[in-house]
RNA sequence: GCCGACGUAGCUCAGGGGUAGAGCGCUUCCUUGGUAAGGAAGAGGUCACGGGUUCAAUUCCCGUCGUUGGCUCCA
């Protein structure tokens, strides 16, 4: 007999050999039916197989994050039985499960392609398939054996991952006609993938270098429920309609011209307004936070990127330097706005009193990103970061962090980021000879980074190994309403500029010293900032930063210049909008206000216009949304009101 | 850059070897209407661009450009 503790502490003695299925079924048959895998002694095994010892005990379902990824797992072989059934000759990769579903690497026979219209075919088959309900099963091979075999199959590409396996530790997995190299585990039998959608083809080179040949790589999601698939689908679809893309046009904010160049956005006048309030915002709290606003040219000498070490790293994939024709220098487009912030920092001698320095800009950037790794405003080749400098004491990292930090929540609680993670990328811990700077400082730094996120109360994760090569850093993820991680506002320590551009200041001693670099943007980029923001909202942003706070409706034709009389006054109180003056239905206009999720709705006729008041209706509530009758005195209150609970004056 | 998909009116999209359609938007007219769609008429397209096949191409084929999913997840 072994001794098997469960996850709430009960100990179950069963006999040896035993299998977690059958634990599952002495408890009860409807939970042994959804029992995908076991997690034993803190790894997920097949629930099929035998345990011989004493062992921690936990049943996986689907509602377990293991459970899910050994379904996704073991589709990912069904979709290559499938795929092997229809396409003989066909060779494999690998096939793991991912955050969401599955995918799997092929090489398709000689002269065969695969384009999505060929999915359905291949679902088809993977549902036949499953419905057969054939056994996953676990077989140990010798390195030899498992060699034979793929070579006799022909499948290189596994020959290829046996080569870093040891004997003795290598497994097979079969299920019906299909045999992969695999070291699990897998669900039961086919049976439980009830649902199975294929979503996309994509290239993706051979252990991802593009020096090797291009494989084909299908990715798809399955469920054990067919009602779970449609969740999933219309989960898809709701992202679709929040895509910041879709919403940008929708809403007038930006566009791309062919003729201006790909990756190079275009700010329509709504959307170039919104970016300018979020710069107001920014540039408000940071001279709050005593930062002084630098503003430097969007070239430089190429010589500028050599000494700080851009060009060495970036320029040849860089847009291509600009000759000027008469002395015949080079200018390259800026990369990055740091080095002109350091030379900035030179043009005279600094004292350590004169110590913390924050020299901001926004800095607009260019960059040549390859041309498929664009997408709407997330990845662009022109860009501008609410960038910031800080030249500081190595004693004072600590300080200027937890300022920052502020600053970063500062801007959250004003845009309604609730969750948001925080990333801490420190050195690896065994190979530190790829970074600069000496081990104590990094050690200082370090320390200092994990000591202001703790004493903000920061939810952090610590990453070993994700560290710049000049500093540790700080990053900032936001999830989106459906769940999605981006990565927005970065601190980072340099000690690789203040060297480069032998950056000094005057000690109390006497002597010349180092400064530390810190760089920080708490948007990040604009362009990228707003997109997440968008899709955040889902267009729907705060009072204080919306294009349109109010849509003034005449009931009729009469009443229009009351109502640009009305609008007069708004603006006068800084509420902006438009009067809607089409000649059009008061219920017509209400409707598309609504659509439009314009905050407030004011509607005027006869009586307004007598009594010199507004109507007022809130945007998104029905008909809770009627506020009554105001005017437009105490309708600026409420907005004030409103804008100012959301927007706090950033105190240091 | 590479692999796949897509490119038709301002927007969303349908169509298909015989030179084009819907809804929304826009313009004009009728209506002057009170909290989620009043009615009518009209203007708008070299069907991304270039080449080929054909009596005939927006449709089929090739190329270019652009957009888009992916190229980190290692049995």
């Amino acid at each position: 007999m072994i001794q098997l503790t469960l996850p709430d502490g009960t100990i179950r003695e069963v006999e040896k050999n035993t299998t977690a299925l059958s634990v599952a079924k002495s408890i009860s048959e409807g939970l042994a039916r959804n029992v995908l895998a076991a997690e034993i002694n803190g790894e997920v095994w097949d629930s099929s197989r035998p345990i011989t010892e004493d062992a921690t005990f936990k049943l996986l379902t689907w509602n377990d994050k293991e459970g899910k990824s050994t379904l996704w797992h073991s589709s990912a072989h069904l979709m290559a039985e499938a795929l092997e059934a229809l396409y003989p000759g066909i060779k494999f990769w690998v096939g793991p499960a991912i955050e969401n579903g599955f995918y799997y690497d092929c090489d398709l026979p000689e002269g065969t392609t695969l384009s999505e219209s060929d999915l359905p075919k291949i679902e088809e088959k993977m549902l036949q398939l499953a419905r057969e309900k054939n056994e996953y099963i676990r077989k140990d091979i010798s390195k030899q054996d498992a060699i034979n075999y793929f070579k006799n199959k022909g499948d290189d590409y596994k020959l290829d991952l046996l080569e870093n396996l040891e004997d003795g530790t290598i497994t097979l997995y079969s299920q019906g006609e299909f045999t992969d190299l695999c070291r699990g585990p897998h669900i039961p039998h086919t049976g439980f993938i009830k649902a199975v959608k294929l979503l996309n083809i994509a290239g993706a080179y051979f252990k991802g270098d593009e020096n090797n040949k291009q494989l084909t790589r299908i990715y798809g999601v399955a469920f054990p429920k067919n009602k779970e698939l449609q969740e999933h689908l219309q989960l898809l679809e709701e992202a679709k309609k929040r895509d910041h893309r879709k919403l940008g046009k929708e809403l007038d904010l930006f566009t791309f011209s062919q003729r201006v160049g790909q990756g190079l956005p275009l700010w329509l006048p709504k959307g170039a307004a919104l970016r300018e309030r979020l710069i107001d915002f920014m540039k408000k709290a940071q001279i709050n936070a005593g930062y002084e606003p630098v503003v430097s040219p969007h070239i430089g000498h190429k010589d500028l990127y050599v000494c700080s070490g851009h060009y060495a790293k970036y320029g040849k994939d860089s847009f291509q330097p600009i000759q000027t024709p008469a002395e015949d220098e080079e200018f390259l487009l800026r990369p990055m706005n740091c080095p002109h912030h350091c030379e900035i920092y030179k043009s005279r001698p600094r004292s350590y009193k004169d110590l913390p320095i924050r020299y901001a800009e926004f800095g607009t950037v260019y960059r040549y990103e390859q041309s498929g790794e664009l997408h709407g405003l997330t990845r662009v080749r022109g860009f501008t970061q609410d960038d910031a400098h800080l030249f500081c004491r190595q004693d004072q990292v600590e300080d200027e962090f937890k300022k920052v930090i502020d600053l970063v929540l500062h801007v959250f609680k004003a845009l309604d980021f609730q969750e948001y993670t925080a990333q801490i990328s420190l050195r690896d811990k065994d190979n530190r000879s790829k970074y600069i700077g000496s081990d104590e400082n990094w050690e200082k730094a370090e320390q200092a980074i994990i000591n202001a996120s703790a004493d903000k109360g920061l939810k952090t994760v610590v990453e070993y190994g994700e560290a710049a090569f000049y500093g540790p850093k700080l990053d900032f993820m936001v999830k989106d309403a459906l769940g999605r991680s981006w990565q927005l506002g970065t601190i980072q320590v340099d000690y690789s500029l203040p060297e480069r551009f032998e950056l000094e200041y005057i000690g109390s001693d006497n002597a010349k010293h180092r400064p530390v670099m810190i760089h920080r943007a708490p948007f990040g980029s604009l362009e990228r900032f707003i997109a997440v923001l968008i899709e955040h909202c889902a267009g729907k942003f705060p009072l204080w930063l919306t294009p349109d706070q109010v849509a003034v409706l005449p009931t009729s034709e009469k009443h229009n210049d009351y109502a640009k009389k009305v609008l007069h006054l708004l603006n006068n109180y800084d509420i902006r909008g438009f009067v809607d003056d089409r000649n059009e239905r008061v219920g017509k206009k209400i409707r598309d206000t609504e659509l439009k999720k314009i905050p407030f709705m004011l509607i005027v006729g006869d009586k307004e216009t007598e009594t010199n008041t507004i109507s007022v209706r809130q945007q998104g509530l029905g008909e809770q949304g009627d506020l009554g009758t105001k005017t437009v005195e105490e309708f600026s209150e409420l907005i004030d009101e409103l804008i100012k609970s959301r927007l706090e004056n950033f105190k240091d």
